[in-house]
DNA sequence: AGAGTCTTCCAAAGCGCTTTGGCTCTCGGG
DNA sequence: CCCGAGAGCCAAAGCGCTTTGGAAGACTCT
């Protein structure tokens, strides 16, 4: 059933079935009923691939994805599509992944808005003057980025947690609970986030005088193997930190395991904060110790970025709109006063 | 730059052109040399609105992504996700995940068939009878299935892997090893890998006259907590079982946490073999006691699937065909003979 | 040389929708 | 009573590609 045929079974032109269909003024209400009915009657459906040839509008959004067998998608991401996911069903819109060679994903921002393949892409895991972000900002397509990027002298629209704020309250928490020798184990570094992150901790202690030691800083991957490993060689060392900030749950799975192999403690040896994401199978207050945590629903995020990305869509939104979103300091049994 | 620009710049017709540029055999090779030279160099590309208005065909595979607020996106859909994105990339192939209500996806596949937006879809954590095999198979789009439903008297092109074999290998090492008193931590019963994963281990026990206890066998959500909960449950009883198959990684983590809070080791007071889809972020020789499995990369499978789609939409691989991969059994430190 | 056969190319008809540029009819105001 | 201004509808022109149904010319055969 196309447009043709139901006009034709109105006795209309698809000029009126068509303008009835898409609300606009100039047809009478009565015939719009008239049509609105027939349609729904007989499950009429406009097609979309014609509609987007002819309205360059594909009700999509885009989302480029760096591949590659090197490359291990982020486990946060998937959270971060239940939220987005969340909203776009409400909304019918549907998500487009575009795979692309992590080394080159210009190439295919390029492709996607000179398709016109989607309406709107956001942008995430962004990295000082981060290159898809001025690209995009040059492109004539909606996007939000989902972190921040820094270096640039223009604005751009983003959704951030306040990562600096959350791990400055984290360190500040346990310098005031005596602690002198911190530690953090980031995620990369190269990242924004984690760049925010240790200027926070950094922020907290230069307040009281102290500093974070160069060899009291790892970035790294996220993976449970790469918690362990470093917290096993702070903890091996002669000024061991008695205090831990850890960028992520799963890292600290493997923090958590290097204490115990060394026969230490939590937190009568080393006290443990993490950031938590929110997932729904690995819970902070289910550690064998409870961890206190810094939380921001990663869900949440996504949810948002989607309601943002279709006002953009529909300008509603428009302009270099930042959104910081404060940070829970949720304080469980993994902090306590540094040892004697 | 426009087909009809391109064809008009080289003197020559749209159709022409189209041909050329599409490898049809009924033009000049002199000519095909010219046209794509001139396609290159100034950069045409066809625009896919169009292309697909035209022939049908989006280039695109679907996935309809079950969502609501209840619902939490499976981690191991992002290492699928991985593996997809590796093969659609080096194929020009892009994934669009249509987000649907979890109680309602039929709605949503009939309409992205419907509306020819993807050229083929896949369809992953299939139950017995599933409804969305049923339908897609009745719907003229290709498809595959990302594990096994059953009791269709219908044929379906399925990628599985051989979960019964490798749960019966599992429990089979267990009883070789003494162990009378095994558990199953299980995913969600009602989807087919879970069904199997149980049959195998009783396929084993019974091969030596043993039963897996009604109340040794549990299906929940695989999360950590609920891999805690069921280990405590079951070695907190006065039958508790000497040995544990656990459907996966993440509820494994749950289990030792158990193990240990209830002043138990492993092995020696219980063996543990967990499935392990592997993971960058959690592996199982990282275990404190490294933990033995059974283990298939979620993220090949996920190449393979892609592989397969694009065979199909291309016509090079028809019918029914089924494929069940071989799961290796990895023995590391977590098991031992049953305590005396 | 005429007929048949390829080879190589083209004009034009879709694909199904939106949108431009009228056209017709009604109605109130001068 | 005529004019101008809506209101309501329509025909047709795109959007950019693929594909059908030839047509022209070159070549082979008899």
């Amino acid at each position: 059933m196309n447009l043709k045929q139901l006009a034709h079974m109105l006795a209309l032109s698809q000029t009126t079935v068509s303008r009835a269909l898409n609300g606009y003024p100039e047809v009478n209400e009565e015939t719009r009923r008239r049509v609105m009915d027939a349609a729904k009657r007989h499950g009429y459906r406009p097609n979309p691939s014609a509609r987007r040839l002819a309205t360059g509008k594909s009700g999509m959004i885009g989302y480029v994805l760096p591949t590659g067998t090197a490359v291990d998608i982020d486990p946060h991401f998937v959270e971060f599509l239940s939220g987005l996911g969340d909203y776009a069903r409400s909304h019918e819109l549907d998500l487009v992944l575009s795979p692309a060679d992590a080394d080159d994903q210009e190439t295919t921002y390029r492709r996607i808005v000179a398709n016109r393949q989607v309406d709107a892409v956001y942008i995430s895991s962004p990295r000082p003057s981060d290159s898809r972000v001025a690209l995009v900002s040059t492109l004539k397509i909606p996007f939000i980025v989902h972190g921040r990027s820094e270096g640039f002298d223009f604005g751009y629209p983003y959704l951030d947690i306040d990562n600096e704020g959350a791990f400055h309250e984290a360190a500040r928490l346990l310098v005031q609970l005596g602690h002198r020798r911190l530690a953090l184990i980031n995620g990369d570094d190269r990242e924004t986030f984690a760049i925010h992150r240790e200027r926070g901790v950094r922020r907290a202690l230069a307040a009281s005088g102290l500093t974070l030691g160069e060899r009291h800083v790892c970035s790294l991957v996220m993976t449970e193997e790469n918690g362990y490993r470093a917290a096993r060689r702070l903890l091996e060392a002669s000024d061991a930190p008695t205090a831990i900030a850890c960028s992520s749950l799963i890292m600290a799975l493997g923090v958590v395991r290097a204490v115990r192999d060394l026969g230490l403690s939590i937190p009568g040896d080393v006290s443990l904060i993490a950031h938590d994401d929110v997932f729904p199978w690995l819970k902070p207050e289910n550690f064998s110790v409870p961890l206190s945590t810094t939380r921001s629903s990663i869900r949440l995020a996504g949810a948002r970025v989607a309601e943002r990305l279709a006002a953009r869509i529909s300008g509603l939104e428009e302009g270099a709109r930042g959104e910081v979103w404060p940070v829970d300091l949720v304080v469980r049994g993994s902090v306590a006063g540094a040892p004697a």
